[in-house]
DNA sequence: TCAATAGTTTAGAATGGTTTTAAATTCTGA
DNA sequence: TCAGAATTTAAAACCATTCTAAACTATTGA
């Protein structure tokens, strides 16, 4: 059920990407434990902590080449910082401002309601909704 | 009613910062034209072209004082490149994935429920939806 | 009116995530 | 095993944004 694909070769080989060393260490790190929000660097960081050597470079042609094969979904909130989600089933997020974290939401316990067609024409191909949330209420002025 | 002050003068004045050539000149292209979705270098240029020499660097420290004081709202879609929306009212975004156009949604015109708390605590600041939309529909694969 | 001071502007350098380049390496199929 | 295609990589380039430190400007109070 989270499982979509018993390895990570099954799963480059749906994608019609060569089975590399990089791709398949990247693939390991980042569906072999359930949903994450991962930006490049960081994930580059796991793979060396790993022992499994792959240059940045790499790292940012693998992420976008998983995004095209529709294994991942780039989340863009913050300027200058991508995160790539592993889930990309029907859902939105959380965004916790304070120290720049990502949650799901579940895709059903949250509903978008009369959204008009595009004034300029065009088709709908998402709809993401990104509930900002800070720490402490800081209110008044 | 789409003219919460008369003039770029007292904006700056209710907004508590000091009515400078270029923050003036500033907020009239900003303000004096409608709601619009600019980028810092795009509000650069028409600065320059209309022979109102404001240098980069005040262009960024203008938009988020104006973020700061609530004149705009900072909206980040995609990585790289953010846009300042000078409707600050409760509403939401088309975005035109072919030429990163951004169009407002008014905010009546869409719901959004049944939004959890959020699991770690904290209180909501804002529900950002964006409406992503592509021109043709090339369906299939 | 005039300084003193606090706030503002600016050119230019620095930053930092991401992309590009071009050469070396690795995969695949015949 | 070989040729051609795909992939990886270090290093450089990119580019929007931020920082720095010096010059400038607005404001205040005497």
């Amino acid at each position: 059920m989270t499982r979509p694909f018993a390895n990570a070769l099954e799963l480059l080989r749906a994608a019609r990407l060569r089975p590399t060393r990089q791709r398949l260490a990247l693939a390991r790190l980042l569906f072999e434990k359930g949903d994450r929000h991962v930006a490049a660097e960081e994930l580059h960081g796991e793979a060396l902590a790993a022992q499994m050597p792959v240059s940045l470079a790499t790292v940012y042609n693998t992420l976008h080449q998983f995004v095209g094969a529709g294994l991942l979904r780039e989340i863009v909130i913050n300027p200058g910082r991508s995160y790539f989600d592993t889930n990309v089933s029907d859902h939105h997020h959380f965004f916790y401002e304070d120290d720049s974290q990502l949650r799901d939401i579940p895709g059903d316990s949250i509903a978008v309601s009369n959204v008009p067609s595009p004034p300029e024409g065009g088709s709908i191909r998402r709809v993401d909704v990104v509930v900002r949330v800070e720490k402490a209420a800081h209110k008044g002025r």
